[in-house]
DNA sequence: TGCATTCGTAACTATTATAGTTACAAAGCT
DNA sequence: AGCTTTGTAACTATAATAGTTACGAATGCA
């Protein structure tokens, strides 16, 4: 069982910024609403950065927001930008090749890890973020002039 | 991303018991094959005995069997077995109650989490510990009165 | 019955991943 | 210029996993 929340932060973070549409969102007023510190938010908004998931700006007025729309990110995007791509692994010290099981497992176990990772992909890709803003409330976005993003 | 072996050894260590057939499989010489230590090894088949997937037995015959044919054994149950069926988590931390999104995101995430991990469990039950064994190698079984199981 | 052998498990250490924290240079407004 | 925010380095803290030693309990056999 792995231990990573990222994913889940991650999404948390899109749909912040999603919900503040082309304000820009500042990293401490999300760490205010992730419940934690604004240094683990900002490596977070990093790794989306690279993905090209959002932009973000420094300077008083900066913040990040989304490069496009909620229905354009799927999940599947979101999880590769922080978690790497690979869930299921393998051993971690090489078993011995001198036994045949040991010599074969890790390709014939390659292949099924392989398929799992691309069936977790595959079960992400169906949800985008504009489904995950639609879900968090059916109500409006947010107003304006607020000190935590998303309040 | 998460960092678990157990899953690729349980799985290892099912191949072996496998291919022996009737014969019992000791710890010991499982752990020459999967190149670690005899009690990470007996925790895993502790794990795999409690799933009723093997049994075990003491004394200077004993070792570990399959208590059931490896065509009637899926990775779904492994899985379930050694790395208790969750790989896909929400914040470790709860996020502020005070911000709608923070409020409501465990309960949407929750349910697309749960569908992650059905998917992956989906995609583990379509494969047997026969078909593992099948791939390990295009050849008879093991001989009897072998050192290093599954040579 | 006595003994060698093996499992199951506790207890401890080692290693690694993740998260949290402090600090600061670089970038960008006003 | 001066204030603000990002990006990142460097460090600490926490927790999960694996590795190791040790030993009681179960089991079969002489």
């Amino acid at each position: 069982m792995p231990t990573s929340s990222r994913f889940a932060v991650a999404v948390h973070v899109l749909a912040l910024l999603a919900r503040a549409g082309d304000e820009p969102v500042k990293s401490d007023s999300v760490a205010v609403s992730v419940n934690t510190n604004p240094v683990v938010i900002r490596r977070i908004l990093c790794a989306l950065g690279r993905a090209r998931l959002i932009t973000s700006q420094t300077g008083a007025t900066g913040g990040s927001r989304l490069a496009r729309a909620p229905e354009r990110i799927t999940l599947r995007e979101v999880y590769r930008a922080v978690e790497g791509g690979d869930t299921f692994l393998l051993h971690r010290q090489p078993p011995s090749r001198r036994c045949i099981v040991g010599a074969n497992i890790g390709a014939v176990l390659g292949g099924v890890l392989r398929e799992t990772n691309a069936a977790v992909e595959q079960a992400l890709a169906g949800t985008t973020m504009a489904d995950i803003v639609a879900r968090i409330r059916p109500c409006p976005p947010m107003r304006k002039s607020r000190r935590v993003a998303g309040r």
